[in-house]
DNA sequence: AATGAATGAGAATTCATTCAT
DNA sequence: CATGAATGAATTCTCATTCAT
């Protein structure tokens, strides 16, 4: 057998790190980061205790990297914009992807939530870094001016309680799916406010 | 001398009491509680932590005292109704003394949410306890006949609105307060549901 | 009401005295000292914390009351004997009643094990302070005579095996009293060495 | 360079488990598990608080293998017997193996009467997954047979005094050595039942 | 790269004992 | 004499992290 190359263990190692995350991931967002050991972790994943600080230098860099991935495929649906305006069409589209997303990730929206309560300098670390205000903030500019053009009387009001009411279905949704029929407040809500 | 009389003990026991919970309810509030010591707790009141033991028998049943406390403190907003119908006027009434609640105890409700996300078992134990689904369903039961009855045209996802709403706001509230403007937001939402 | 005479007070003392030391002795016995807590003794007899340290100085002040009053109880029977000689009667006498203080205090026998085996520091100063040895030597010095008189060929081997046998019966009888038949041990024991 | 086997990872194991074992039941012997710390242990074997818990989940866990291990040693005794009959040889031998045992392991028996007087919750369970009576059960009937055999009246009691005498012996050997003369008890008690 | 033995700081909890009243 | 609030040392146990191999 040849020796493994250099672009072998790149694979190993992305593919290793990827299982990690996501049972770490499982794992946190069922019980809360702070009651599962590195141990449990190590053990779904299959790996050695040791082998995981190879991987991740702590268990709090382990919770961002997860905090980190999950953000990503979030904000994508922030992202289109060729010009500077929402049209209905756009605002459609980011709730049934929003709504998409949730589907998708609740545990990690779950996750998300709970790190969001706990430990809000450990978020605001991330957050910078992530830039999130830069990804956010454009779109909530967007929004001001697509209520704004359609005579809303307090757009920023308007926005708190879009945004309000976006946050209450996602933390109802991630934490107890059946409690929320996503698939009947979508239409509902693009019907209000597109 | 003569010693002390029981009325005297229970004085003490029920001032200790209090002191406790504030300083355990703050500590939790702000950084989760499995992120604090009982060490941290009595170094807060001022006790020593076997005193803390004196008064509650582990860090979950503080926990729970906790919340229990809270709680009658916001299930009151569910209460009155003579009859069976919720009027406009109930219905705002509801939503402006919620929000007084919301204001008043910001700590309380940040430290819900952490606890509802966190550990989903303890918060059943306590909400059965409490039959927090009792003091709720009624309401909502009778927000859907007032939804009904104003012709909307699928109450039951009305009521998930408005209750996702309601939620979403005293999250954001009661983890930043500065983000929302509750006092612009209550007449907004007065307006439309009343 | 006239004031309480101090020999009144006497009788509060002594009584109150048997009531705790009647309580502990049943918990000790029950679940070994060290895991009985003072808390429980107080709550069993009655009486608050602070008071049984009126009356005893300390845990193992407790327990070592305990145990003497109990062995002052036992080594009655090794008392008679105006004259130096053991005669048959007095030994199935002997035996007779060691069998019924085995039978009437089956707890305290039970203890008195406990601590044998646990502490035998403790038991060493009970032990001197009631000067053991000078009660039940005598009487195994009798046994010995006994043993010679009757031809034994070994009559200190004897001696031991005699004192193994009674030790087994009250051990095994104290621990369960259900697996030892003693009333029909006891004529079988005295026939074999009466 | 290479990481080690698992092999090396059971050398490892074996031999710290032996030495952790060695050292509690030293302890646990001289002065009663209840009152000695997992903190002395460790220091004892020389390795951290920790390290005892990656080899034992709790006390009592530790305590409960000692038992196990030392009576695996012990109830070897009980054993051979091809035929159902019990023959003056194989009891004699029995009388000297069990006597072998005890100057063997002193401490265990020591350790094992302390234990069977504190927590006899302990003990059951302990016995009943060693199914202890199933080892002993079969030699007391065959005792009886021998009894029986032998003409004497009342082969139960005989048994039951054979039993107290040697539970006597064990007692007093393990609590004390110097108290009994186990080369000159045994040809007499051989002579005596043999 | 991989393992899991080993550490040690720190957490929750218990409890004998003291002491103000 | 009586109470029980209060203390603090000790105990069991957990777990992130390190490191020899």
């Amino acid at each position: 057998m040849s020796p493994r190359t250099s672009k072998q263990f790149e694979q190993i190692r992305t593919s290793r790190r990827t299982l990690i995350i996501k049972h770490a991931m499982t794992l946190f967002a069922d019980r809360g980061p702070a009651n599962v050991s590195i141990n449990e972790i190590a053990a779904a994943a299959k790996i050695s205790k040791g082998l995981m600080y190879n991987y991740f230098k702590s268990k709090e860099a382990l919770l961002k990297a997860i905090i980190l991935e999950g953000f990503s495929e979030i904000t994508e649906i922030f992202d289109p914009d060729r010009d500077g305006v929402l049209t209905r069409d756009e605002l459609a589209f980011f709730i049934h992807a929003l709504f998409g997303k949730l589907r998708k990730n609740k545990k990690f929206w779950r996750l998300y939530f709970m790190v969001m309560f706990q430990s809000q300098h450990l978020i605001k670390k991330i957050l910078t870094e992530n830039e999130m205000n830069d990804i956010a903030q454009p779109f909530f500019t967007k929004l001001i001016n697509y209520f704004t053009t359609r005579k809303i009387k307090y757009p920023e009001h308007e926005l708190m309680l879009f945004h309000c009411l976006m946050d209450g279905i996602c933390m109802n949704y991630s934490m107890n799916p059946k409690s929320i029929d996503l698939d009947k407040l979508e239409p509902l809500i693009i019907k209000r406010y597109c």
